[in-house]
DNA sequence: GGGGTATGGTCTCGGATCTAGACCGCCTAT
DNA sequence: ATAGGCGGTCTAGATCCGAGACCATACCCC
């Protein structure tokens, strides 16, 4: 009886949880050297709050560095800077300075940076259709915690 | 000339690309109460670093509180107490309380948990693959650094 | 010349957040 | 009796982050 989970409906086809299997696997064998993990590597960027964000925004059209700032909206210069070059040392973004007047820097996504947007896409998605009820949960949660 | 991308390859399909799209509109529209953007709301709760990880862990089965964090291998206690409050709060994670001599606590997923899983497990995917040329785009940008 | 705009950042400060680890009460095993 | 596991909480010190000042350059206007 530790599980109220309705029968364990089957959202998750064997290819997905294989993947997870694995991951953990990874995880639970090198518990020293978490660092090398290969995903963990990768995830903690998207763990950055911002590099997904960002990803998503260049993902329209190359963007400058302005004008990136006005379309994330609440990110300061100093996260914006510090992001970009993360993905950039990455390889999911590249840099190009441009010499006009007063230098232009443009900033767009490498086919490797493009190649996270499906994955990003499903996430936003499930987010879009989640949003809802762990709106609900929490007003209940913050209810009950009265 | 901005881009060097080879033609573009359409890695992303029409419906990947409307939800980006539609995201994107949300986000600009109302840049003062970005508070209120659902996916912003619920990419938060991803860009924990820990609430990934932990979800993860959750997928094969419920785990107690201890194990997971032998698991998870490098979180603290605090952190962890800290993300499972959060995931509960949010209705990802459920936790029951069983009435044994020390009392032990099992966490489990939730349907909106699992629901969660599948675009979770496509950037696990993702970051798999990718790892080896992000490592690569990384060791050449810090040669060049130097 | 003085003031204003814009470009892409860097720097610093104070506050928020995270980590490590001690501590707790309760129980079991040795 | 002592040691350990359980599920946490609390505190101190390190680290991270956001806001905003600042920089050099070059245009505009008067």
């Amino acid at each position: 009886m530790t599980r109220e989970r309705p029968g364990n409906p089957v959202v998750l086809d064997a290819t997905a949880r294989a993947v997870l299997d694995r991951f953990s696997a990874f995880a639970v064998q090198d518990a020293d050297d978490m660092q090398k993990c290969p995903v963990r590597n990768v995830l903690d960027r998207v763990g950055d709050k911002w590099s997904l964000l960002i990803l998503i925004a260049l993902s329209h059209q190359p963007r400058r560095f302005a004008a990136l700032q006005r379309e994330v909206g609440d990110i300061s210069k100093r996260m914006l800077t510090q992001s970009l070059r993360m993905l950039e040392r990455d390889g999911l973004v590249s840099r190009q300075v441009f010499p006009t007047k007063p230098p232009s820097v443009e900033y767009s996504l490498t086919a490797l940076g493009e190649s996270a947007l499906p994955p990003i896409a499903g996430l936003v998605a499930w987010a879009a259709t989640a949003h809802d009820a762990i709106r609900d949960a929490r007003s209940s949660y913050d209810a009950a915690g009265d």
